[in-house]
DNA sequence: GGCGTTCCGTGCGCTGGCGTACATACGGCG
DNA sequence: CGCCGTATGTACGCCAGCGCACGGAACGCC
């Protein structure tokens, strides 16, 4: 896809003005993400910051009895770790990779340093913290309300949305544990969608086929969610988009 | 409770240092919120900011199918309208108030002009929001995984805490649209903890009778919620709280 | 090419909560 | 004191998703 990692990969990184982009990097450190490594777990001091690149991260909450929920998903478009600069240090929630690939790691004193002068880099990790809430929010009632069919289509969509590229590595039994729910019903709900012709999927491989259709199916939540990341983190304000920035997605739906 | 009212009832308020409370001070306006008032709704620039006295307000999605789903629930912990400071000025769900009473109205500029200075008050309102994300995210994985009955305790002793009464005026309807499921199902669960001498409730108004014995009924994520608004908020930072301020519930469990 | 591991499909019974509709009871107001 | 709106209890059918368990199929390793 890149010839070569660079940060700009990362849609934050990326919308900083070029003073400040400059001064953190030298500090950026790429690093792989393996799938299934934990980022932090709960309660973790979070030394470090992390803007991923190619790769995904997953925000769960895993119970006492085992279960878990997913809360919500980080991609190139923001960082893992805001505890740090919201001034917690640490949550009640676990980061594992969903799918493996890059990431840049920055020093978490570091981060908070320049966050604390206030300036383009809080405001626009601020906004992104926002949109993130607004995720979480939109779990929480996609939870309550939907359809583990609706719930899988979305959440294929925000996955592929943080991707370059139509197809996800993740078995069955993984994405159960994300959305909280029994293997079966995914296998049930991926089944209608394959045999429906939006999806094809085979040993921990998913490729959509047809992503129109998929966003033509999926609850409401999903696009409350994308509009709202657009609206936030979009070029409208006063930072600073290059145009190595794929914003391929960004301009699909018009703005509220 | 209170023979006159007092913006250190909010405890936001309350812990702010000595110099920035008097500077806000003249500017806090004292209002009685109706239940049922629309403080904030979908997409509206929020003008002003909220502290909560002795009102509780509920922050909630609602579907285009007319369902609904509560997000959140702000009391005198807090303070309503976050994306104000956050930098997004609205956010997709209603602010609704839930229980009746006061709180403090302050000018949005003028907050956002304290808060863009760094410094306490903005420390304070990041915890603060760092609190409510867990909170937001603990009711995703709540509606996701626990029964109606385990929800309405949890719920119970959330706005309880926010309470300086051990009564709630709210019918079994509201609760249901709250928590976003058929009245049935409040129905059927509030009446089990009433046989069982939890609490009473008649026409709208539930009195707890056996707080104990809730909660030890209720599910994990309320313990959790409660955790982190002690950790994150109770004076263990810089700041300062004041005598006057009700911490009552602050110190009922040790610290994680 | 055999073998084990991983991944996916299926079956069956069960229960919690939904949808809808109706019945009762309390309390305020005239 | 009677009426009516509001709040609560109850009924019945229905279905999504859970829990558990097993069968089959593809892949990788040796």
């Amino acid at each position: 896809m890149f010839a070569v990692h660079t940060p700009m990969q990362n849609h934050l990184l990326a919308a900083l003005p070029a003073v400040d982009y400059e001064r953190l990097l030298p500090h950026l450190a790429l690093e792989p993400l393996p799938l299934g490594w934990g980022v932090y777990e709960v309660g973790d001091a979070q030394g470090d910051v992390f803007f991923p690149t190619t790769s995904i991260v997953s925000l769960l909450y895993v119970m006492k009895d085992g279960s878990s929920a997913q809360i919500a998903i980080v991609g190139n478009e923001g960082v893992v770790g805001i505890a740090l600069f919201m001034g917690g240090e640490s949550t009640r929630s676990r980061a594992v990779v969903q799918c493996a690939g890059y990431a840049y790691r920055l020093e978490g004193s570091l981060l908070k340093g320049v966050f604390e002068r206030g300036g383009p880099l809080q405001y626009l990790l601020l906004r992104y913290t926002q949109a993130l809430i607004t995720q979480m929010a939109q779990t929480a009632v996609c939870n309550r309300h939907h359809s583990v069919e609706q719930q899988l289509c979305r959440w294929l969509l925000l996955s592929l949305d943080r991707l370059a590229s139509n197809e996800l590595t993740m078995t069955q039994e993984l994405i159960a544990n994300m959305l909280g729910v029994h293997r079966k019903g995914v296998t049930e709900a991926a089944g209608k969608l394959q045999a429906a012709g939006l999806i094809h999927y085979h040993r921990g491989k998913i490729t959509v086929l047809d992503r129109p259709k998929l966003e033509a199916q999926v609850c409401e939540c999903y696009a409350v969610v994308k509009r709202e990341y657009d609206r936030l983190l979009s070029g409208k304000t006063e930072t600073v988009f290059t145009d190595a920035t794929p914003l391929t997605e960004r301009a699909t739906e018009p703005a509220v």
